[in-house]
DNA sequence: CGTCGCGGTTGACAATGTCAACATTCGGCG
DNA sequence: CGCCGAATGTTGACATTGTCAACCGCGACG
């Protein structure tokens, strides 16, 4: 015997929502299973939802919330000094991607940002939501502590580390590089950290960068 | 007064198909409006693709030609040396998702390659799908003119190279990199610009990677 | 105690992917 | 030349889906 009026339906219906994406990926999500998945008939999302693209958005918004909390978590371990915890960050993302490939397709890809900013000009703003603003004090720390140029934009040098290791965990979440990798017979495990070994190793600042 | 037997009909439907996302995107793709832009009737797909989902494998492979082609064509520009080439690579990629973000969406995001090579084993291979090969002989170019790190193995370091331009690509395509650089005053094309300068001179061996 | 409104439900509709049954054309064989 | 089977396209149907209008039930507030 449920409530006619549940307590929390919003958040209910996000989390069958993040199931449903989990289990069937951006293409098979389907709005009226979210509403069964949370026990409420096929219409109620639209009490809460303007629209089956405003959930998804909706959703794009928690997996952005899930990475900035992974990502600031992964800046808060213990770490020799602020260059080693950019790699601490970097694999962070990499494995963030790893585990949950359809949030970061979601979010990465035209459902996703730019459609969202489209339509949803008051996307929620804060630090939970800020992955971006967690990179950039790091490699402001890095720059400070002179493991990376310090004469470089930060703003500059984020978003191409950000690129970079945002192409990992796309590529990596995507698979290319795992099955790359078997085709040389290399173990996807392997790959990763020889390539974000060789990365960075090539953003050291030992004589490169002018 | 059409004829029964359209001459080549997948072919059609392949150029429809396209139309029809870069007008709708994957999330509103409709099968049933691409026979219609063919002029066939809503079923006819299935003689030719199994699937819708074959339907858009066979997209994504069109979508891999052809930034394959426009790598080797970029690749085949005269250029002062191969570093300068290698940059060249990379811009090409960026502007071929700049310039087709629902097929560079398509491509790499869960629709998708993952699920591509789920599906089909039988992808067609072939030179002319082969677009990271043309980036890693770039790559081997570099190092054999020792602008890049001889010592590092080729593969490794052109997928590190790949993920970085990768990112780039889907940054831009989605609207992301361009919507914070103008929240900090700048211009998406000075940001593509003082990025990828910035990518070439750290990559840059003078010194740098052991 | 009545009633107002938010939150949830029901039933409908058009669009879509898919499939089975049917129609039409093409190519080879007599 | 005429026929036949296979390939190719069409038609009609069905289940599912997103969406919306109309309806109902509960709780708050007078």
């Amino acid at each position: 015997m449920k409530q006619y009026h549940h307590p929390d339906l919003r958040r209910a219906l996000l989390d069958s929502a993040l199931e449903e994406l989990k289990e069937f990926g951006p293409r098979r999500f389907s709005q009226r299973r979210v509403s069964a998945r949370a026990g409420v008939s096929h219409a109620a999302p639209y009490r809460h939802f303007e629209d089956k693209d405003a959930l998804l958005a909706a959703l794009v918004m928690e997996g952005m919330r899930g990475l900035t909390g992974v990502l600031r978590e992964a800046r808060a371990r213990p770490a020799a000094n602020s260059r080693e915890r950019l790699g601490v960050l970097g694999r962070a993302y990499v494995s963030f991607g790893r585990e949950n490939p359809q949030v970061l397709a979601l979010m990465f890809s035209g459902f996703g940002f730019s459609a969202l900013e489209r339509k949803r000009p008051k996307a929620p703003q804060g630090p939970e939501y800020d992955a971006f603003g967690e990179l950039e004090a790091t490699v402001r720390e890095c720059q400070a502590e002179g493991s990376l140029d310090p004469g470089r934009d930060s703003g500059i040098l984020s978003m191409l580390i950000w690129s970079t290791v945002h192409g990992l965990a796309v590529l990596f979440a995507e698979n290319v590089i795992p099955s790359m990798a078997a085709e040389r017979g290399v173990s996807g495990e392997r790959a990763e950290s020889e390539i974000l070994g060789a990365l960075s190793e090539i953003f050291h600042p030992a004589g490169g960068a002018a």
